[in-house]
DNA sequence: GAGTGTGAAAACATTCACAGCT
DNA sequence: AGCTGTGAATGTTTTCACACTC
């Protein structure tokens, strides 16, 4: 929180949640090189993560995995219970809706938003979705930091300054799209069939390197 | 090809990709300033990792966007129309499998497996959903390169542990959980809600550092 | 003995800045 | 004049290796 974690470290901050929720129940200690061989990467680089979160491990012992979660969810501000919306409730919309991963993590998904009037009212998990003309109502009653796109690429732009309008700093795209830069306003880019293209470079080759 | 690309540049060449497809129709040139700008990358970034490529661009002039294309599909391997399964007809599987950016990027999906009974014969585009004990016989007849998992984390493991048993050398993972590393077996993993962990963390902080 | 935390070294990646081509 | 391709400089990330703690 206080210091700069470098770009690289925060990619893998969630990698290492993960990790530790998928240890044995009943360990409370975890080593580093634990952690490095579920998550594949260098046991050095584990700690020198870590360390960037404070001195959360005990020499000769090792991390109490409670306490490196908790620090974790800290560090990643996971602990507000952020409010999210997505707008776009196709196929990937609705499996983004349904997800019950966001949850676990402590996400709050509080609206889903189509332009097609076809799929007003549709119910998804205890959510209706709406129109898009009532983004900017549940923004505001519910503080939503997070705004996710699942819409067709044609209108991914115009739907990324709507939200930008209704007050959101952060986006996640899974329109295979590259949306123009906003200053102030945090972008991610989902593309899944980039994902593959990545798979398929490496493909047939010797692993020589890693795909990252 | 030929020579060895180093793995940040591989992670943009797809985006790259993505830049050229959503110019304006008729341009047939670009400069790496105007891809630097769309991937918002700096431009002597663009020319650097182009250059891996080859000599692709005319000095005083820019790239041909219809070459550079042919070049980044041929280098990624595009060009093959390799074959994928996805496993798991969920609402994510579904998504995927009615994604149209992956036949348009030349991948083309020729089965879909659930071990659910209910999904079986399940229609999705031209295909229909069929049991995992199939999985062999797809893989046998198209020749299946990557196997995408969008089962539940409980069963990814197996299923992994399925594909690589058919031959499959290359695995993008949709299940929030670490796969065991496989020798000699690629493994992408995309968990939904790591990217909008990381968004969290960038949320409120001062963009002195964008995230990647 | 086991395992962290971290200087220092090595490897890798990005950016500058400019010669060279059109 | 405009833009690429690339040495050289700079910045970042990873890894080694070991002093230190339990």
């Amino acid at each position: 929180m206080k210091n700069n974690i470098p770009p690289a470290t925060v990619q893998r901050l969630p990698l290492y949640l993960q990790c530790l929720e998928q240890v044995d129940i009943n360990s409370v200690g975890i080593s580093s090189k634990k952690i490095a061989e579920i998550a594949k990467v260098n046991d050095a680089q584990v700690r020198r993560d870590l360390s960037y979160l404070g001195t959360l491990g005990t020499r000769g012992v090792g991390y109490d995995i409670l306490t490196l979660r908790k620090q974790l969810e800290l560090e990643l501000g996971l602990v507000d219970g952020l409010s999210a919306i997505i707008i776009g409730i196709g196929n990937l919309g609705s499996a983004l809706a349904e997800y019950g991963g966001f949850k676990e993590k402590g996400f709050k998904i509080v609206g889903l938003f189509d332009s097609d009037s076809n799929k007003l009212n549709k119910q998804i998990g205890n959510l209706a979705v709406k129109p898009l003309s009532e983004i900017k109502d549940t923004c505001e009653k519910y503080n939503v930091a997070i705004g996710i796109i699942a819409t067709p690429e044609k209108v991914a732009e115009e739907i990324a300054d709507k939200l930008i309008d209704c007050g959101i700093k952060s986006i996640l795209n899974f329109a295979p799209v590259m949306l123009k830069n906003k200053p102030g306003i945090q972008i991610r880019s989902v593309d899944l069939s980039q994902e593959l293209q990545i798979l398929s470079y490496y493909l047939d080759r010797q692993p020589l390197k890693v795909a990252k």
